[in-house]
RNA sequence: GGGAGCUUAGCUCAGCUGGUUCAGAGCAUCUGCCUUACAAGCAGAGGGUCACUGGUUCGAACCCAGUAGUUCCCA
């Protein structure tokens, strides 16, 4: 059989994974096996894969891959989530391009025009998560807008309300006047700006000349101030006390208001205050009885309570209404500054807080079981440094505004007659019939996105839970699969959603969601800046797959990934990850080629098969306990160095026959038996990591039935490693390394054979495996010597002492500088050890072992100065 | 403005309760090799006053205080 030279991802990882399908390899059901299971963060339905995804899948499947080799019930359920301004913005955006305005269509004509667009773009996001070899149950893919969930959503909404929890009421909200929706405060983002802070005097009322001057970012909000407020305890203004003042342009009168709010040394210490657009000033008016006068629209143009501009954009009325307060000579100067200016999450538009109905959730008593169980371990985040600001959050959270002004999602269960009257109810009968009138109005609005993903981990295996039957037990998904295990998604959302989930999960099945959360980094590029699609620093993790294979792709993401540290992506990690396939597909090949012979096992051969069953055992361990703690890329990195180094360098090259005459020798059959059985426990290891090439070179390195395919073998159980033999191996490695660097050193080829002698009077050499050592460093012979050889170069393992004759002469000058150094150094440490253990304290204080560990230091640095001076001595 | 974290080799990161031959890994770099598994490779090597300053200690990358830089969260 012909094998390629180079691993080819591209056909075999169509061919496999189209297998696992088939064969519903990543189907799980209730059974009495122990379940693990992840419930994927449901990706926005208007997404397309990005880096972030890509990392945050990549670690999902390889929890679930390795969960299903330890042999549990591994269930890993995806989805998407409705995203309800994105996604009503692109059908918006979709009909415009046909000519189609959103306002000319009623409600449910808009509606089926999205759910069009759904089913045809909706599913592009978790195709493309399959050819990163994502191991999903796809018989569970749920959307939060299925039919079943989004009665969750309702019968949460109902449920709360009659608990009283939820409210409606007047508040300053966080509006998107580009999505026209109120926001969460979890969706702003503030940003620093550069701004003009504008010094605007307004005149004393019934005085000739008296004024006062205030500070502002916002001028365009002037039209709407109905006070304005300085400090108490301000002498600059005591004497204006029950004096009132005269809004420019509009001539309205105000009050000077006093209150300890104000931070004298901003501005001039006087703020004007402006109700309608500033949630600081709305406080102040509700608290000092204020007018509100909303002078903005909802669409972010000014309304015509303003008087002035009506109609026109905020940013551009700042600008025209500096120049025409300059020209009234109310501009007393305009200063650079710096401050913070919020922005829409979703569609990046400036936010203006504005004065509007809503739905809201109480936070300050669902929440208390969420905190006191991420604070007391019972939920774990990881890294841990996360509980520190889901702590600072928990502790100062804010009623959740839950209504938005869009009609994609589940509308609000809240009825209205005539008159205004409002009750809360499934159906519209069921309204009828409470409010006793056929004339009911069902509330415009929808309910927040996370206020259906919240739910997520319980509605996707059960949405009955929230339904009004008290007494419902839940179903067999829910009862096997729930708690889920591990949840992983980006720090970003820790509040939007993470914190939701885990009240829900609470108060809905009084038990947490999920055990451990795996925080993510965020992929950033190489300048550190975060990959984003309007940057367009972000590559296709698709294109990057066709190049360097999904399997490639998935090292190299990891590679660069510890827990909640940032990655700064490089492609180079992908090109190593590739670099990593095409490794152990040459073994691969190598071990293929070979035949075998009946001959019996060399003792060199022997030997090798249990230092490799020693080093595995040892190094799965390692691996095991650092999944155990969710380092997956040092879980990654050790099983990188498994293979490549151990499995690859040493043992496949300590094994591997002679060539002769063009043809390599037979192997025999114990080690060759022994070699495949390595292969497939390295190949279990790496199936998380890899799981297309592993599959492939397992279903080709022995004829295997149908279905007894990797992703269903067994993870290998750690043994006890033999020490000695590691121990021994390590004299071995250092010896064989020795001798090369003196071949590299000397310039000789490494075809050329050498001599090695070890100076020893017993008969320890037996120990070193010499055809070991003879094979690696290629030697002609390896031998024991009582005296030194002359005219040779020297080394030292350990106290192991080895020559390297030469039969051209050695320049001894070097020589001795080479051994004079050597002494030096050694000479130098001994002193650091001996002044230490002349320290009376330290010997006093420190704990025996350490005095034993410096003790035998002493006595290795003397001995190996001894041997280094008498090989000086020798060269004359 | 308040809070949290980070700063170790050119890059990305390890370094457990302070104590094994004067800090480890991968990548990158340099040198030599196209040696019939792999040049997407092999062999070897170099590279760090552990941000800075001070303190505690017999002993500090690790503990404490301060300074600087940086990131994130909240307002």
């Amino acid at each position: 059989m012909e094998i390629p030279k180079t691993y080819d991802p591209r056909a075999v990882e169509n061919k496999w994974y189209a297998h696992w399908l088939k064969h519903k390899f990543f189907k799980s059901t209730p059974d009495e096996r122990e379940p693990y299971t992840i419930v994927i963060p449901p990706p926005n339905v208007t997404g397309v894969l990005h880096m972030g995804h890509m990392l945050n899948n990549t670690i999902q499947d390889v929890l679930i891959r390795r969960a299903r080799l330890q042999g549990k019930n591994a269930c890993w359920v995806p989805g998407t989530d409705h995203a309800s301004i994105a996604t009503e913005a692109k059908v918006v955006a979709m009909l415009k391009e046909q000519g189609i305005n959103k306002t000319d269509l009623t409600r449910e004509e808009f509606l089926e025009h999205a759910w069009k667009w759904k089913e045809k773009y909706g599913g592009i996001i978790l195709k493309q998560l399959e050819k990163l070899g994502a191991s999903c149950d796809w018989d569970r893919t749920s959307f939060t807008m299925d039919e079943p969930l989004s009665e969750a959503v309702i019968d949460v909404f109902i449920d709360l309300y009659n608990k009283g929890q939820i409210y409606r009421g007047v508040r300053m909200v966080n509006w998107d006047p580009q999505g026209l929706t109120a926001v969460s405060d979890e969706e702003v983002i503030h940003k620093e700006v550069n701004s003009k802070l504008y010094y605007v005097r307004y005149k004393i009322e019934g005085s000739a000349d008296e004024w006062i001057t205030i500070a502002t970012t916002r001028p365009e909000t002037i039209l709407g101030d109905t006070a304005v407020c300085v400090h108490p305890d301000d002498e600059r203004y005591k004497h204006l006390k029950g004096k009132r003042c005269i809004i420019p342009m509009v001539n309205r009168s105000v009050p000077v208001i006093f209150d300890e709010y104000i931070t004298m040394e901003f501005g001039t210490g006087a703020l004007k205050v402006t109700p309608a657009h500033d949630i600081n000033d709305y406080n102040l008016g509700v608290k000092h009885n204020l007018e509100i006068i909303d002078t903005i629209a909802a669409d972010g143009k000014m309304s015509a309570a303003a008087k002035f501009y009506i109609g026109e954009d905020r940013f551009t009325v700042r600008k025209k209404i500096a120049k025409d307060l300059e020209e009234l000579g109310h501009i007393v100067k305009v200063e650079d500054i710096k401050n913070k200016v919020g922005y829409s999450e979703r569609t990046s538009a400036v936010i203006e807080p504005k004065l509007s109905m809503q739905w809201f959730l109480k936070m300050d008593t669902v929440s208390k079981p969420a905190l006191e169980n991420v604070v007391n371990g019972e939920i774990k985040l990881i890294p841990e440094k996360f509980i520190n600001t889901y702590k600072h959050w928990m502790e100062n959270v804010h009623d959740w505004c839950i209504s938005r002004q869009l009609w994609w999602g589940q509308r609000i269960p809240a009825w209205y007659d005539e008159k205004g009257k409002t009750v809360v109810c499934k159906t519209r009968e069921e309204a009828i019939a409470k409010l006793g009138t056929q004339d009911v109005r069902q509330d415009e609005d929808v309910l927040d996105t996370w206020f259906s993903s919240w739910l997520w981990p319980i509605s996707v295996f059960d949405p009955k839970v929230f339904g009004a039957d008290k007494n419902y037990k839940g179903n067999a998904d829910i009862n096997y699969y729930y708690p889920t295990n591990d949840l992983v998604t980006a720090p970003e959302i820790l509040f939007f959603w993470v914190a939701r989930m885990i009240i829900a999960g609470y108060e809905y099945k009084e038990a947490k969601p999920f055990t451990n959360v795996y925080l993510t980094g965020i992929v950033r590029d190489k300048q550190g800046r975060k990959m984003s699609k309007s940057l367009g620093n972000s590559p296709d993790p698709i294109d990057l797959i066709e190049k360097y294979g999904a399997d490639g792709v998935r090292v190299g993401m990891l590679l660069c990934s510890p827990a909640g540290n940032d990655l700064p992506f490089d492609e180079s990690y992908c090109e190593q990850g590739r670099n990593f396939s095409n490794k152990i597909w040459n073994a691969f090949r190598l071990v293929k080629m070979w035949e075998t012979s009946s001959a019996a096992q060399p003792q060199a051969n022997k030997v090798a098969t249990e230092w490799f069953e020693a080093r595995f055992n040892e190094q799965l361990e390692i691996i095991n306990d650092l999944y155990s703690k969710y380092r997956i890329s040092e879980a990654l990195m050790a099983t990188y160095k498994l293979v490549w180094d151990d499995f690859c360098a040493w043992y496949l090259e300590m094994i591997k026959p002679e060539f002769v005459d063009g043809k390599s020798l037979p192997i025999d059959q114990t080690t060759y038996d022994a070699t495949i059985n390595f292969f497939e426990k390295i190949l279990k290891v790496m199936h998380p990591f890899m799981p297309f090439i592993t599959e492939e070179i397992w279903s080709l390195i022995k004829d295997r039935k149908e279905k007894e395919n990797i992703i269903i073998a067994e993870w290998p159980e750690v043994k006890a490693a033999d020490k000695n033999l590691l121990a021994m191996f390590e004299v071995i490695s250092a010896t064989i390394a020795e001798v090369r660097n003196v071949r590299n050193n000397k310039g000789i080829s490494p075809k050329e054979k050498l001599s090695l002698y070890l100076k020893s009077k017993s008969e320890d050499k037996e120990n070193l495996f010499d055809e070991i050592i003879i094979k690696l460093a290629n030697l002609d012979k390896f031998e024991i010597t009582e005296n030194k050889i002359e005219n040779s170069i020297s080394f030292m393992v350990k106290h192991f002492e080895f020559y390297v004759p030469f039969l051209s002469a050695i320049n001894i000058n070097e020589e001795k500088t080479r051994i004079n150094k050597e002494i030096e150094y050694n000479k130098g440490f001994l002193q650091s050890v001996e002044k230490k253990l002349s320290n009376e304290k330290f010997v006093q204080n420190a704990k025996a072992e350490v005095i034993e560990i410096e003790k035998k230091k002493q006595a290795d640095a003397e001995s190996k100065i001894k041997a280094l001076e008498e090989q000086l001595a020798s060269l004359g």
